[in-house]
DNA sequence: CCTGAAATTATCTACCA
DNA sequence: TGGTAGATAATTTCAGG
């Protein structure tokens, strides 16, 4: 959608539009534009929710067992949890073999006291939009 | 990144390139250009990963369900699972009242055998590039 | 399927209310 | 903050190998 369109869209002409969204980008609310692909045809079909038990809980720890994490393209999202999980890892790769790969790579980095992964059958749902309450007119 | 600076990072002239994104496109392997938002900075700095058991397995209830989960903005994510756990969400919201209402309507919506929610403490990463191989030249 | 150039449309800047 | 208008730079179309 063009900024145009954008400020039609709000009753704003595009130089003030404009203006807002480069705030936003200025102020680290818009982190990067980006194109969505379909896992699917793209042959990264497979969807692995991965939950971890750490057992060790030393700051050297955390550090190398999150860098190393993070630094896994496999690894779509990766986060700290209250209660029982110590980390959740949302992964994505092709296929069975490919995740049993990537298990071995993660079992193999730093130890772990229990890792429990749960295979997506079917994405129901997902998107990026974040549920934004709407504006009230003032 | 312009479509001319696309074509020099792989040796093609714009046109080209820019008939490939065309095709992608139309091929629905791009499904959409989106700006990326930080959560905190909106005021959604909670991500929820919930686990169902269904109990019920039937295609209505299941269609029941999927549509009306489907239908909540606080879920960006929904998957069917293989497993002991019958689907996966991640739902973001401002805090913790306003994950307690969403649990609410979620367990009001339709009949559920047991609900799991954890808590993310820190989003350690967090990407929506996937794991593409590196291109081999032929 | 590609290059290169022209036509169109969008972004971005300058300046004013 | 919001607006108009013009400069710049992008996308998209077209002619031709």
């Amino acid at each position: 959608m063009s900024v145009a369109e954008i400020g039609d869209r709000v009753g704003l002409s595009s130089t003030p539009c404009w203006k807002r969204i480069q705030r936003l980008e200025a102020d680290g609310v818009i982190t990067k534009r980006v194109a969505l692909v379909d896992q699917d045809k793209i042959g990264l079909g497979l969807s692995v929710f991965v939950s971890i038990e750490s057992g060790d809980h030393s700051d050297a720890w955390l550090k190398t067992f999150a860098d190393a994490v993070s630094a896994m393209p496999e690894v779509i999202e990766f986060y700290r949890m209250a209660g029982d999980v110590d980390y959740m890892l949302r992964v994505v790769v092709a296929d069975m073999r490919a995740y049993d790969q990537f298990y071995k790579k993660l079992i193999g980095t730093v130890p772990l006291k229990n890792v429990t992964s749960r295979f997506a059958m079917e994405k129901i749902k997902s998107v990026t939009a974040l549920p934004v309450p709407p504006m009230t007119v003032s």
